[in-house]
DNA sequence: ACCTTCAGTTGACGCATGTCAATCCTCGCC
DNA sequence: GGCGAGGATTGACATGCGTCAACTGAAGGT
């Protein structure tokens, strides 16, 4: 159903038995923390990474009030993260796949401020925070990408923030369809047929939508051409229509 | 019409026409970049902060696509940040005050993603960059405390989709005025009695609301004996009966 | 002090989305 | 292979907020 993953620049291949990979030897460290690090300085970032983490469909990477210790790299699979207010309100702040990093959230009050649950079975690459600081303040290279990557969440937020103030529901689900098959196709996979890992309560939850205004945009955007769904496969017919969807009404 | 501000711990007066001041000297330094570094360490900090720029009311520090160099602490005033969308709807972000910092979202692309404009004669303190990123290296203390500034915009703005994502116009609005006066309130102002910076619009975008239904809302919340507002004079009359206003309906 | 301009308030009305409910479809489990 | 449960779809109806418009009030400049 799904298309299978094409390999990304240089892949490498993997002993299957081993449980701990290198960041050196992963096919995704173009994604990921890596990035820009020179040989010498990814040989050192292997052993700040702690052994692999499975995570099981539907289980917690981590929950709210959890102490934080690491973030974490996501190595394959898919994931939510979500914040419950006071009243018990649940608010899906994010989907993540692989080369993703979670759990920044907590630096700040040293205990994690988010749910972290698999929406498939996963793995991740814990990365320990304390050690992460100290080998920042050795490889400046090291210490900018991080910094990127928390300013680059900083900036996906505003995003989200612009979407659920300003935009209709049509629009909200477009720019979503638009934003999984933009982040699909930098993984080599297919960026217009794809299989969601997520129900249509935890969309309209990220969207700020009720589970039946997603189900019935989907149903409209089958009618107008622009989309082919089926349950949780969705094939993207018309990318250009979608992505015109969101600069009308301006 | 506005408290005058209450002295922060350990008040130190500032030699008026000095126009740099040094983290050292600063009565903000408990709210600002410089928590938790010690007597030496501050005395770094002095030589990497630049000489304090003034912004007037309406101008903007620095605007989307400018390249970044700089985060910038907020010595005195106001501002509002804001991104605008391809299609040119605009969304406002926040609402930055005193010891806050601004600017972090520039870091992942080298160039500012939102505008920031001040919503009154302002003083900030512009930090380069790359010079923090060097001490951040040397001082580990000063390099934590940033990683948690940034950790806690990434909260902050998870709690702003909460808003935008579940709540309804009153308890938005309810939120933003208890959001206000807890930080006007750490600094030493009233909590209970304020003056808006912004105009309703500003408000509204910031809620993901009509600048009409702000001023509903404002009139309900009024005529309900909750705050007491004459244009931009607010007076919360009952903050229990906010936070309860906030938790209902769940 | 007056005028101009911009911000804020209020009312009437419409529409997009929420709510409630029935039915259908899929997938996993026995 | 059939059954049960949860997810998805669809319809009918309700409502909160947006839209449009008129009016009021405050601030700033000459």
């Amino acid at each position: 159903m799904t298309s299978s993953p094409k390999p990304l620049a240089q892949p490498i291949s993997i002993t299957a038995n081993t449980l701990k990979v290198a960041c050196s030897q992963c096919n995704l460290r173009e994604l990921c923390l890596p990035l820009g690090l020179n040989e010498q300085e990814m040989h050192k970032l292997d052993d700040l990474v702690g052994t692999r983490r499975r995570v099981k469909r539907g289980t917690h990477l981590y929950r709210a009030t959890d102490p934080f210790e690491a973030i974490y790299a996501i190595r394959s699979g898919f994931f939510k993260t979500g914040v419950i207010a006071e009243d018990g309100r649940e608010q899906v702040t994010g989907f993540q796949m692989a080369g993703e990093i979670m759990g920044m959230d907590g630096i700040g009050t040293e205990h994690h401020t988010c749910n972290a649950v698999a929406l498939e079975d996963s793995e991740v690459c814990p990365i320990p925070f304390a050690k992460l600081e100290d080998m920042s303040r050795e490889i400046g290279t090291l210490q900018h990408h991080f910094h990127k990557v928390m300013s680059r969440e900083i900036v996906r937020e505003h995003g989200v923030m612009v979407l659920l103030g300003t935009m209709r529901a049509e629009e909200r689900l477009a720019a979503f369809l638009l934003n999984l098959s933009q982040r699909f196709s930098s993984r080599g996979y297919a960026p217009n047929e794809f299989h969601l890992r997520m129900t249509r309560d935890e969309i309209g939850s990220y969207l700020g939508l009720k589970l039946e205004t997603v189900s019935r945009t989907f149903s409209r955007f089958q009618e107008d051409g622009l989309v082919s769904v089926q349950q949780k496969h969705v094939r993207i017919v018309d990318p250009a229509g979608l992505k015109k969807l969101m600069s009308r009404n301006c």
